[in-house]
DNA sequence: CGCACGTTTGAGCACCATCAACTATAGTGG
DNA sequence: CCACTATAGTTGATGGTGCTCAAACGTGCG
């Protein structure tokens, strides 16, 4: 897996499934249907199951690529929503608005996860989706997936499996900020991200963040500030070795007993 | 509404939709069937359209009603997922476990509300539900609601904006968590029970908590010593008044602004 | 009544936020 | 290629918020 990062042009077809001549159709004005069948990410894709057709399931969901720059959002907050969506490449932030301009980051969402789920309630985005860097989307139309999930029980139970999980993974973030200090928040949150790289095939124990320090900050309940004196401090302490944005986990057991 | 407040009785039957001698048959030991259409709190109750049979759907969700007492769980960490729940009466608490004995309470339950929905990902229950005053509960059998929800689509749609719902409202508290001071999180916490409260028919300004400060800290990411002084605070600036664990809200709109 | 428990209030301290200075890095244009 | 700038990150000094420890005060119950 390491070997494709050094390769650009090659990580980037695995990632995105796209050859270049497929890859000109993709454009954030147009997209394109692509099928889910030549993507690499497939295999990882949390919504593999809703848009792959089974044995038993003639039709499945078209999808649509769309290529988003770094800053640009996925969707925003009061957008209607139309799509629930997967991130084919590329790493984003899940913001949530508050009146008086406060804002929290409620998650980060890497290769293969999911994204949107927290409209489904009011028909409305909740927050909003900021790519860190430049991505591709699978754009899921969720009237298509409504009528999947009506027609096919896999699906069904695939969609409310991942709700859950969604509530899951909130409330270990809940558990965190009401009782984890600064270090052990970072500490937790470098273990979360090496074990979603691990599950998606990337070396646990080498990445490169995406995020700031101030985005991990608001993501942990923290100043920016702290969050690199705790860099610092697992770092003094040998658990972890960074130069900017590239961590090196050197004592992972360690790290996950902080 | 007060008025039944005032009168045990009728409130109890109110609430339970049970006459005294249906309430016989229902005990911890012996479930016995209800129909959801004695129930009182059906008007309220966020599962009654799962319940209920409507035109286009001959079958309707065999309800059994449990008594639960103060103390009590409704179903425990790990428990493999058999049931969902709402509440006709009491109030209950759900308690995530962590590894080291730490633990948060994720949330409390008034009468109407659902329970449980964390076991779905992964069909074992991720919290606990502890009963903070004696309860009557109504027990969904899991197996029946997903063969409702494969049969009806306002069933399956109803228990997806229930589940995003639940996403939602943990983003909110992570907002809390993450953003707010000390005195803030009380705040918002008294203005959602306020909010909860009128949305089932109670009073908005005057009502009894039934969990205590060492609860309310934990479900707010703060001590018990904290939680007693934010009070005091608010009171001093004749936002509340309180005795015990009965509050009144002397002003709403202020408190909002906290 | 006495005991247990929940709650309130106080004093001191630790942790993290704030303010501020400095360094590193990347991007831009001469 | 190098200055120049802007942005991100690190580190230090200081203060405030909330935690810890502790004592006193209710309130309910056997």
């Amino acid at each position: 897996m390491e070997t494709l990062q050094t390769d650009a042009l090659a990580f980037s077809e695995f990632m995105t499934g796209l050859t270049p001549s497929q890859d000109a159709r993709v454009s954030s004005a147009a997209p394109a249907r692509v099928p889910c069948e030549g993507c690499g990410a497939r295999r990882l894709c949390q919504a593999a199951q809703l848009c792959r057709g089974g044995d038993d399931r003639p039709v499945s969901l078209p999808v649509c690529a769309r290529k988003v720059k770094a800053g640009e959002a996925v969707y925003r907050a009061g957008d209607p929503l139309r799509n629930l969506y997967t991130s084919r490449a590329g790493t984003s932030k899940s913001i949530r608005l508050y009146r008086d301009g406060r804002q929290q980051i409620t998650g980060f969402q890497l290769g293969g996860e999911f994204l949107g789920m927290d409209a489904i309630a009011t028909g409305r985005h909740q927050t909003e989706a900021i790519a860190l860097e430049d991505m591709v989307v699978c754009v899921l139309p969720y009237r298509e997936i409504e009528a999947l999930a009506d027609a096919y029980t896999d699906v069904r139970r695939g969609m409310e499996r991942m709700l859950s999980q969604e509530i899951v993974r909130e409330a270990g973030l809940l558990m965190l900020m009401g009782n984890l200090s600064a270090e052990e928040r970072v500490a937790a949150f470098l273990v979360d991200l090496s074990d979603r790289y691990a599950e998606r095939g990337y070396s646990a124990l080498a990445f490169t963040l995406r995020m700031s320090r101030e985005e991990i900050g608001s993501h942990l309940g923290m100043k920016l500030e702290t969050v690199s004196r705790m860099f610092s401090r697992l770092q003094q302490r040998g658990l972890i070795a960074l130069h900017g944005k590239d961590v090196r986990i050197l004592d992972l057991p360690a790290l996950r007993l902080v």
